[in-house]
DNA sequence: TGGTCAAATGATAGCGCTGTCATTCTGTTT
DNA sequence: AAACAGAATGACAGCGCTATCATTTGACCA
């Protein structure tokens, strides 16, 4: 493996030049760089750049923390970042934490450890051991939520507004004449189910129309989980004539608890979901959903993390995306 | 930041012993090892990757090339990958390569700089420049192809006998009583649509049904794929009664032009895909598919990464997983 | 021609760690 | 107690590169 030396060696000049002329092709002569770019081809040079991160103490890559990487949102999400990222030059490494905080406190040390510049975490959760997140750093910690809020208010996030998407939907279902509307909600501790589920209760609110608990179901956004969800609501009393599914999938799995129950959608019951994946147009009846902008999320977080990264975030530390109420054959009039 | 300077002087010891006790512990004594722990503790030592990696010659990462995150059945060999990574404790790189060429080389390039220990790649295509495929090269490249069979045969490969399952789902339908069989293949130089049609045509063969080559249509396994080619295959002077996509997106767009078109599934004509994703026993009618071991596949091309990275490439080159054929609702008697 | 200044280049230290070899320590055997 | 082997530790070079500072070169003008 040929080195900057043979370069520098072969081109009659010194390592110094080569590295210049090589990283930052303005500041040697014309000549030369081109003495050198020759000799590098000659020799076959390629240079070995973990020697240039560990010399220049930058990976020129971020971590990707995501929660479940066969979610098809996330997996969209994921493409944005690294699609920002290589257009920087930077590598995305994959975390895949299946929700556990330990794993995700294990992908974090790579920041700790030099291996990474920075951080996006698609989830809830501050990545590093608390101790970490010291005020007393003067040195912001690169990272960023994307698509989660957090509680803590210091690290900066891009994010929807879930309660006004929230509100929006259940808006939706009540001007339909809906008044018993039925969610399949996530983990409640979220800050995002709360947000929807605050925009549902206003909703409600709003229109004179009661909260009623029973209403309320917990899914984990799988499509089982929202199978189970519907059977659960449509076993009620009085069952709901509209669900409003916390994510497309859980939809997917709710009309089909529905039609197996020997009910149409929307005809006796209507039902929405959130994120508007590609396939919910596909979905027979086609789904209505909460579009939520996975790709620019990714962009967006890319951009704030570079920021971050260079010292200067300006700006909003919490951003905002726009939602857009996706509305589709799978709702329709109460009956 | 500490270093390991630092932890010696702690520790009252060298640094060579801090290095030791930390990464072979069993080489040194309890008492020092005790006595270094507590010192690294103290002062906080983080170890630097980064001059670890750069000094040790290994980067412990790996890349995953993949035309496209946000296919699911990618997404789920990927988390698949970067399972078996970490559980070797490497890291995953990231290479959504859009099915370019050029941005494949790119990423590939990273092994060539020494970023990067391995690839796997999840297209047909050899992903470095042929010159340094040289054959001369006593090392071997640790490339290993996923998923998809490359023509170079020197490339180890995890793959399906796509001609047998190709063969297998054809002699369903075949069954079933179909004779005119669409399909929507993938792109046409794939060695992976040329296994599956080649199952297709010994399966006609077999039964002394005539090839009709009208009957095949292209797309790109995106939803509006299926979705225009079922329309094609429709629009025949003699339609087929049963369509055989090569991949679950596709046999879904199917599906929703077959339904569009007032036809009903299967009793006007049978649809089956090819991967069987999560969500196909969830259609209306559930997909009939051929089930891919998509998690296993990310498995394997680690294991035999890694074997290629140690040198000792045992078994094998070209390792078959087992499909299964999962028929369900969506295919049915010919009408 | 000589002086001045900026541009271009060279020389060199050293990033933090590990691998190698030399040295010291420990315990056992004679 | 001497001899020795093996375990434990220390000393130190150096991985390939970049950053820094010193030096040289060249352009320009008085």
């Amino acid at each position: 493996m040929s080195n900057i030396r043979t370069v520098a060696k072969k081109a009659g000049v010194s390592v110094a030049t080569v590295s210049r002329a090589l990283q930052k092709p303005d500041v040697v002569s014309e000549k030369t760089r081109k003495k050198v770019q020759d000799a590098a081809k000659e020799v076959g040079y390629r240079p070995n750049m973990m020697a240039k991160v560990f010399r220049s103490k930058k990976t020129h890559s971020v971590l990707a923390l995501v929660p479940d990487m066969s979610n098809p949102f996330f997996a969209r999400v994921i493409s944005g970042i690294q699609k920002a990222a290589k257009s920087r030059g930077y590598n995305v490494i994959l975390g895949n934490t299946l929700g556990s905080a330990d794993i995700e406190r294990d992908f974090a040390r790579l920041l700790q450890t030099s291996q990474t510049d920075g951080i996006i975490q698609l989830s809830a959760r501050y990545p590093l051991e608390s101790s970490e997140n010291d005020s007393s750093n003067p040195v912001p910690v690169p990272i960023v939520n994307c698509c989660e809020c957090v509680t803590d208010d210091s690290m900066p996030t891009v994010q929807l507004d879930n309660q006004a998407a929230g509100k929006a939907m259940i808006n939706h279902l009540i001007q339909l004449g809906h008044s018993r509307i039925g969610v399949i909600i996530g983990p409640p501790e979220s800050p995002l189910t709360v947000g929807r589920m605050a925009g549902y209760k206003v909703a409600l609110h709003e229109n004179g129309l009661e909260f009623d608990e029973k209403l309320v179901t917990e899914g984990d956004y799988s499509l089982n989980a929202g199978e189970v969800g519907a059977k659960t609501l449509l076993a009620l009393e009085e069952a709901p004539t509209a669900i409003f599914c916390f994510n497309d999938e859980m939809a997917y799995g709710a009309m089909r608890s529905i039609k197996e129950a020997g009910l149409r959608v929307p005809g006796d019951i209507s039902v929405a979901g959130f994120d508007d994946l590609p396939f919910s147009k596909y979905m027979e009846p086609a789904l209505t959903s909460v579009r939520q902008p996975s790709v620019d999320f990714g962009d967006v977080a890319v951009e704030m993390l570079f920021e971050l990264m260079a010292g200067n975030l300006q700006g909003e530390r919490h951003r905002q995306l726009e939602f857009e109420l996706v509305a589709r054959a799978s709702t329709g009039r109460a009956s």
